[in-house]
This record gives structure tokens, sequence and C-alpha cells, in this order.
RNA sequence: GGCGGCGUCGCCAAGUGGUAAGGCAGAGGACUGCAAAUCCUCCAUCGCCGGUUCGACUCCGGCCGCCGCCUCCA
């Protein structure tokens, strides 16, 4: 019954024991809010969003927080470039993170924080090390954390600080006492962006804010920070070494990173400029099959993105949600009242699940549910138990699919609007009588109309009506209990 | 150079000391006025070479190939 949960720092599963038992505190490292997010970004939102969803499931009151990181170098770039003021590049593209994140079915977090909501918690953080002589400023108004006198540095991603220091690259207009040290605080130049501060006119570093906002919305130790893999180093080693510097105290019980989504077998980044955005996989296939496929692959593996691989996708949730559809529409027919969901297949689900977030193998659980459905489903004469267990087990589907964040009305919206006018000349023209002008009514005039034309074997009108309807992107199907549709 | 990961059916992808989930694609059959869906059946021995073991895809060693981090990056 434990989850098991794989920890980055001990590279294996643990069992996941929050600090405080029935309570977690999560937190997800967040956009830099300069540009449109990519498709790899969107794997780390939902996958996140399901390990969210999972630990709710199981009974722990969650408390996710996914910070906005609106100010940082890029912003200012982008704005310089688009002649603009950072806080208007930040506005626009945290308005296009929720909107989009929402589009993909990735619920909003308890709290979003800002970094520039946070300047004076950093600044505090930040005279905390210094008071500790773990941090030191500089002439020019920097400050730098002091990698050597903190021991654990490189427990988190696995390195010694003597392997790093051949590798460190020296900036040399940076006054720091060691190579390795990194910026807290940045003394601002001319015309960007600048907060007062005991070291002067200044803005935070990278990696302070995610520990600022961490402290202040979730307590000094956490149970789950998650990020991508390249967070590991050297931002939440850093991270790390500033909050245990600061506080003494462990900060992260259980670190998670997911995998990357690679394109072609590459990394798929800005940096490397073959990444994807959002907005361009979402004019090619629909929410939800992006979601489903970013849940394809275990969060820690990574992922090829393909317009091969999304098609497949694609037509395997095609394979779930018409056995849902279908067997709603089955129910309706039969006139069977709702089901209740079958603690087996839960439990099947919750074992993939407790087994570190494994959602490939979830969704395994969730396709052998659909073959079990469907069986169901295709009983010629089903009896009141058949009926029974066919309800049950579409409630059954339906909780599971909900588990995942794989609502089919993602794939919806907008499509109750309004009626097809063609669809409705149509009906008119067959000499079809809808009891309203709804596209359920108008549809059910039509299958009727349909049947009757076939009673009296007049196929060329059934053909038309199947035909016509399959040009306007609706598709009958005859079945053992009558005519139902579905949108092509 | 340092650190880490991966290599499973045509493709995607789980798993793991006792003889390999699921999806896509494919083959045959059933159902069917048409169509779609569905059902049934079939479809891998796990990069290569050694070793440990009663038994390895799963553990150990070597090799080959691919990828990531070490610099902003989910």
């Amino acid at each position: 019954m434990t989850i098991r949960i794989h920890s980055t720092a001990s590279r294996g599963k643990v069992d996941f024991e929050p600090l405080e038992p029935g309570r977690v505190l999560f937190y997800n490292c967040g956009p830099t809010v300069y540009d449109h997010f990519h498709i790899g970004n969107a794997r780390n939102f939902v996958v996140m969003d399901v390990i969210r969803r999972h630990l709710r499931h199981r009974g722990f009151d969650v408390r996710f927080v996914q910070n906005i990181t609106d100010i940082d170098d890029k912003i200012i770039n982008r704005a310089r470039e688009e002649g603009k003021t950072p806080q208007e590049i930040a506005q626009t593209y945290t308005e296009y993170y929720f909107n989009r994140s929402g589009l993909l079915g990735v619920e909003p977090a308890d709290v979003h924080p800002r970094a520039t909501e946070h300047i004076p918690q950093i600044i505090g953080l930040v005279e905390r090390l210094i008071e500790r002589d773990l941090a030191y400023s500089t002439p020019s108004g920097d400050v730098y954390f002091r990698v050597r006198e903190f021991k654990p540095y490189g427990e988190l991603s696995g390195r010694n600080i003597d392997d790093l220091r051949e590798g460190a690259r020296v900036d040399p207009s940076e006054e720091k006492e060691d190579p390795l040290d990194f910026a807290l605080w940045k003394a601002s130049k001319p015309g960007e962006p600048q907060w007062d501060s005991p070291w002067g006119p200044g803005r935070p570093g990278w990696h302070i804010e995610c520990t600022a906002m961490i402290h202040t919305h979730l307590g000094e130790t956490i149970d789950i920070h998650a990020g991508g893999s390249d967070l590991i180093f050297p931002h939440h080693e850093n991270e790390r070494a500033q909050s245990m510097g600061a506080t003494g105290q462990e900060y992260v019980r259980h670190w998670i990173h997911n995998g990357f989504l690679n394109i072609e077998g590459e990394k798929m980044s800005k940096s490397l400029g073959n990444f994807r955005t959002i907005e361009d996989v979402l004019a090619e296939f629909s929410p939800l099959t992006v979601r489903f496929f970013l849940l394809s692959a275990h969060y820690r593996n990574p992922l090829d993105f393909s317009r091969e691989n999304l098609a497949a996708a694609a037509t395997a949730l095609r394979r779930l949600t018409d056995c849902l559809t279908e067997t709603a529409n089955t129910l309706r027919l039969l006139g069977v009242e709702d089901g209740s969901p079958e603690a087996e297949w839960i439990a099947k689900y919750d074992e993939a699940m407790d087994d570190d977030f494994n959602s490939q193998r979830a969704i395994g659980v969730i396709f052998e549910l659909v073959a079990d459905v469907n069986e169901r489903r295709a009983k010629r004469d089903p009896d009141d138990s058949d009926r029974a267990s066919l309800a049950n087990g579409l409630a059954t589907l339906r909780t599971l699919c909900d588990l995942l964040g794989l609502d089919p009305a993602l794939d919806q919206r907008g499509d109750s609007s309004g009626v097809n006018p063609e669809l409705a000349a149509f009906a008119e023209e067959i000499g079809a009588t809808p009891s309203e002008q709804t596209e359920e009514a108008i549809l059910q005039s039509l299958i009727e109309r349909r049947a009757a034309a076939r009673k009296e074997r007049d196929f060329a009108t059934a053909d038309a009506v199947r035909g016509r309807l399959g040009e306007m992107g609706y598709i009958l199907q005859d079945t053992a209990h009558g005519t139902t549709w579905k949108r092509g």
C-alpha cells in the first residue's frame, strides 16, 4: 500500500514518507515566462499534475506549489527585442501558460508564487547566508554563495567539487572567490529591473527565488521537489545548498525529475532550436491526444516526439474514447442506470501508479479494462446481471481516466456552441422531425428517419443519411440494441 | 575528461532471478443490407560476448551503439 518513489539523490526507489503523515508539501519548478512553452515543458506540467492527482487519490492532503519565474535574463532580453517592458513580457506569457496548460488538463497549483513578489524574502535569505559566512558580497554589488563552505555540496547530483572545478567556466567580469560560487543577487545594469537591497540596487539570482518561495509557501523542509532532469545540476544542487546552508535543516525529502522529451532522439530545447511549442503541436493534435502521449512513457524515461508517435497515440486514444462513448450509448439504449466503480480494477491501477507513478503501466491497466468492457458490451442478450456489469465497467473506466486527467471533455471545447445549419437543413430535406433544434435531437430524428427507411428496405435513403452525416463528421453505428452516433 | 542513463516484437512502450503488460501496424475468422465498431485466434526470448545460479531479459564483468548533465534550459 505504500507508494514507492524514485529519489534522485539516492538513485533508487524508496518508500514515500511525508514529513507529516497524510500531508504532502509538493513543489514543482514552473515556467520562466518569456516565450511560448514547448512540448517538453508540457511534459513536466502534465506529469507532475498526474503525480499530484495520484497522491490526492491515495488520500494525501497535497499542497502543490508551482512558481512563475517572472524576472530573469531571458525575460529582459525578450523585452529589449520587442521594445516592451519585462513586466509586459512576463504578463503575456504567464497568461499564455495558464491558458495552454489548462487546455491540456493541467490543474492550477494551490499557489503560483511569482519571484518578483518575494523580493523581501529573497533578501532575507541572502542575509541569513551572509551571516553564516556562506555568502559574500562584492564591491560591484553582487552576492555569491560560497560553495566550498557547504560540505554536502554535490550530494544531490552525485558529483564532487574537485571534478567540477576543472569544468567550471569563469567569466572575467565576475568577482568570485571561487569559480564554483554562484550568484544569489546580481547588481543591476542600467535600464534593467531593480530592487533596493543592502548591497545596492539589483535583482535575485535564479536559484534563490525557488528556495525563498518554498520557505514562504511550504516551509523549510518539504516532501517533494520536482523539475526536469536538466535542473538537477546546478539549479537544484544550488537550491539545496542555499536552503540547508541557511536553515541547517533538510530541504527536500524526495527529489523527482522527469526525463526529456526528445525529437529525433535528441533533447528538445530552446538552445538547440529544435523545439516544438505547444502551439505547434495543438495545431495538429487534440489536447487529449497530447496529454495521453505525454503519459505514454514512464516519467523518468525519455520520450520521443514525432508525428508518427502522436498519430499512434491518437489512434490508441480513440479505442479508449470509443469504448467510453459507445458503452454509454449502449447503456442508454438499454435503459440501464449508472453503475459504480469496481474495486479490483482500481486496485490494479493503484498498484501501477504506486510504483513510482508508472503511468504507462496504468494505461496498460486501462486498456485491459477497455477490452473487458468491450467484451461485456458485445454480449448479445444481456440479462440484468450483464447490464449491471456493463454499467459498473463504464463507471470504473471513467474513474480511471479521471485519475489520469484523461477527460474527453478536453477535446470538446466549443463543440456545443450552436447547431450546424447544414445538419438542420438536411433533417428538413429528408423529412425528419426533430423535437427541438439541438444537435442531439436532430441526430436522433435522423436516426429514426433512417430506421423507418431501413424497415421499408429503402436502403438508398438509409445510406444517404449515413453518407451525409459522414460528410458532416458524424458516424452512425448500428448495434444489437439500436443505432448510435459519434463524432468522426 | 568527470558523472549518469539507455539499448525489450516492424514501430511506441511496461516489466524483471522462474521462461516477456499494453498500444500502433499486420494476418486469419465471426458479426453485418451498407458502414463503423466490437469479439475470437495468431504475431518477441529481451544489443553482443563471457560469468554467477537449479534457473537470467532481469545479478556481475567486458564490448558495441545511443543519449543526457557538467553553461541558460522542463
